[in-house]
Parts: structure tokens; C-alpha cells; sequence
DNA sequence: ATTTGCCTTAATGGATACAAAATGACGATA
DNA sequence: TATCGTCATTTTGTATCCATTAAGGCAAAT
């Protein structure tokens, strides 16, 4: 949806950002009274932007029940990196043979925009937003490439999964984020010379090292799970007894 | 959902049925007051209904403007089957290294299952359910195995997509349906074996040929493209107007 | 003849009111 | 004391009604 201009889409929008944010905790039954009253709406468009969040996987439902913020286990977390590294993977193979003159300037601008945002040796608080905006875009036009429109489908439904998205980089290691520019360029390479195989290889870890990085995170701040908005830095310690079931 | 018992879930199950039929053909505007009428329901439920098929894709939706069933491009509905067969085979990979010796039994069993139903040297129309639900459970119990839930959900939303699921095989062609099977039986043995990337292969072919199958079908009867239910005997003509657009 | 603007009509989106189901508390009973 | 059943309350599910927006037709103007 290009601009929400109904009650029910923006409902959406807002819930979806809530439940990412953490704002809306895992479990939380979602109550259709208040909830209505605190966004402003009655309980219909309410509950059609939940029927569609459920459908997308972000809040339970139970028939008479109601809704509730899906829980997420560790594993179904490292899951989704995996699906979604197996997917991207499959989109460069793909993608490799439908390489054009304009879809290599498309790529090559795209690296080039990362290199001036990463020039000062340093990602600066100012521009993480548009390393990010970069980054998705990257991602979503090698899936574009490939030609084959369920891969971006799944993979952008897995973006709604907490913490296996891409709004979740570890935007403190320099280090880290250099190296997975450095992917970019070389995915950029590879699919510009035809070499699927390989672009494809190297997105898998671009992918599942990413997912590592989360594990590791995880094993630091395991109280922050599943709620990390955009964390420059590391929260700690709230909410500390709600998420001991999602260690698994 | 298990057993629809509210209204809402009632209406989704019958128009699904009537999408995927093709009782409700491509890009059929669905009018909400006439629809609500011929369920026998009143317009909230529907429209619940209407937003969970579209967010699982079988129908398009444009504020203001309403629901229409969805359209497929061939190139789509090829395009689900490719993904189908990387994640199934990604699934078999997987699932080698999960194999317990329950595991093994419960795939042997569906196999044996379906030797028996083709013991004949025919699919008998009485036999047809039964093969169909065991071609189902054998591959989602490998999903399953697999221990990665994404697959399954991703696979499963792919059966959404007309003439792409499982529910189209050419019942009429007795050795396609003999080396499907025997495709099953050597993906369990390599299973049981711990042998992951040679089951993936195989699962890969197994549905890519499928694919094949469906192309050559489309070639022969073109009309009836994406209204297949359950082609025993293939269907002529009719509505041949509607889906020109649809060969693309 | 074609296009533009208005107006009528119809269909969608949302709010409210009502019905049905589930939850929780209380008391009765073993 | 624990358990079961009943009843009051809360919350969900559905129907109906109203508001708002899009669609279509007609007439006027270029």
C-alpha cells in the first residue's frame, strides 16, 4: 500500500510499527475496545487491520478468542534468516541472466551511495537512515532482477519477523557494516559478469552472517530479544521476565 | 483453521474454494452487497474474508475501489514453482539430519500407501482422494522434518496460486503418476540415509517436472488455463474470451 | 465530434447497535 | 479444601445504518 488513506490502513500501519517497536510486547492480547479508543477508530477497521496482520503473521488469532502479538521463538527466528538466505541466494542465480546495461547502473549507483555514506570511517547517526533505505533497496532490486516476484513476496514477509530484519544491523561495529558493503560490491561484480553461482554464494553469507551477528547479540543482551527497534546502541535490561520463554 | 465455525471463516473457506474452482473467474470484480447476499451473510464478516485472501494473495484489493479476484501471468504461476521446488529442496536438505526412526516410519508408510493405491496400473477415480492426500502429507512431513516452519507456511501460501498446487496433476497419464511416486520412494530412502542434497535433487526434478507437465498442458488446451480443479479428463472450451490476457 | 464539468447513482468505508460466546467469580457440594 | 456448576460480566462476532468516495451519464462548450 503506496499511501495509507484509509482508517484501516492506517491502523495497520501503526499496529505493524507497534508491534516491531516492541511497543506491543509478545503475547499481549490485543483488545479490540481499547485498542479502537486509543487509535481513534472504531472496532471495524480495527479489526480488519488485524485480520490482515494476523495474515501476515504478526499477530495470532483465535475464533471468540481475539487477537494477540505473536510470539516468536529463538528458532523460528534463525529460521527465517535461513529461508530468507536460500531465497536471495536463489534470486542472483536468477538474476545473473537477466543482467542489463541499466540494471548494472541501478546496482553500481546503489554501491556507490553506500561508499560516500560509509567515507568517513564511521556510520554516522545522521546517515544510518539512508544506509538503511540503501541497503533494502539493494536487496529488493537483486530480487527484482531475478524475475520472479514470490521471492521478494516471502522474503519482504519475513521482514516483518522481529530481529530476522533488515532494520536490525549492528550499526555500532564499523567493522561489520564494512564488510557487508563490501558483499555488496562483489554481488554487484558477480551479477554483472553472469556469474550466478556466485553472487548467489556469496549473498547466502552475507545473509546467515548477518544472522550470526544476531545470535551473538542475542547471547549478549538475551533480555532485548525481539524487541529491537533500530538499536545505534544496546538497550539493557527491561522487561526482564516476559521473554524467558523465547530462549528456547 | 480447523473447523470453520464463525461466518467469517466460513466465507473464506467457500470463496477460496470458488477462486481456486474457478467458479469466481480472474479478475471478476467482487461486489460486496451481491456477494454478502448469495453467502447468505452480512457485509462485515465478507469483508473480513475478502481481507484475509488478500493479504494470502488470491484476491487484489484497491481502497475505495473494492476486491477483484487476482490474476496470474503464466510467468507467475511458472515462477511458483520454481520457488516450490528450492524450498522443498532446501526442506529435504534439512530434514536428513533431523531423520528419527519415527520419521522414517511415517514416510515409509505414506510411500507403501501409495504403492498400494497404484497397485492397480491405474489411478482409480475412487483411489484419487486418497493418493492426493497422501501426495500432500508426504511433502509437508518433509517440510516438517525439516524443522524450519517458514518453509512450510511459504509452500503452503504457494498452493494458494491456481494450477501451481498440488491439487493439479495429470490424473489421466498413469506412468507420470507411477515415476512421481517412485520419485517419493527414493527421496525417503535417501532421507533415511542421511543422503539430504541427493533428496533435494530429486524433490528439485520432482517438481520442476511438474512444472513441465502443467507448460505442456497450457499448450494443449490454452482455455483453460488457471481453472483447473481437478482435471481427470481435460475440459474444452469454455469461457475462452476471459483469459487471453492471461498467456502473457 | 470530442472533451470537460457537473450531477446522479451506486458501491465502499466506518460507526453503532445487537447477539453470541467466553471468561471469571461465587457458591454449592463432595 | 478442592472441584464442579451456575450466573454475571466482559469481549468477540455480526448486522444494520450512515458517510464518503468513486463511477457513469448527460449536457454544455470549445
Amino acid at each position: 500500500m503506496g499511501e495509507p488513506h484509509t482508517s484501516t490502513e492506517l491502523a495497520t500501519a501503526r499496529l505493524r510499527e507497534a508491534i516491531l517497536s516492541g511497543e506491543l510486547p509478545p503475547g499481549e492480547k490485543l483488545h479490540q475496545d481499547r485498542l479502537a479508543e486509543l487509535l481513534g477508530i472504531s472496532r471495524t477497521p480495527l479489526r480488519a487491520a488485524l485480520t490482515t496482520l494476523a495474515q501476515t503473521g504478526l499477530v495470532s488469532y483465535e475464533s471468540n478468542r481475539g487477537f494477540f502479538v505473536r510470539e516468536f521463538s529463538f528458532s523460528e527466528v534463525t529460521a527465517a534468516f535461513e529461508v530468507r538466505a536460500e531465497l536471495e541466494a536463489m534470486a542472483c542465480r536468477l538474476a545473473a541472466a537477466n543482467m542489463t546495461e541499466e540494471a548494472n547502473r541501478h546496482l553500481s549507483e546503489l554501491v556507490a551511495e553506500g561508499d560516500l555514506l560509509l567515507a568517513p570511517g564511521v556510520l554516522l547517526a545522521e546517515n544510518l537512515g539512508d544506509y538503511r533505505r540503501m541497503n533494502v533497496e539493494f536487496h529488493s532490486t537483486v530480487m527484482k532482477l531475478s524475475g520472479n516476484p514470490w521471492i521478494n513476496t516471502f522474503v519482504h514477509s519475513l521482514h516483518n519477523v522481529p530481529a530476522a530484519s533488515d532494520r536490525v544491523i549492528m550499526w555500532h561495529n564499523f567493522k561489520v557494516i564494512e564488510r557487508s558493503h563490501d558483499d555488496h560490491h562483489r554481488i554487484a561484480r558477480a551479477l554483472s559478469n553472469g556469474q550466478g553461482e556466485r553472487a548467489a554464494a556469496i549473498m547466502r553469507e552475507h545473509i546467515l552472517y548477518a544472522m550470526e551477528l544476531l545470535k551473538l547479540q542475542l547471547k549478549l543482551y538475551p533480555q532485548d530479544f525481539l524487541r529491537m527497534p533500530i538499536p545505534d546502541k544496546p538497550l539493557k535490561g527491561r522487561r526482564p521476565a516476559r521473554n524467558r520463554r523465547l530462549t528456547e
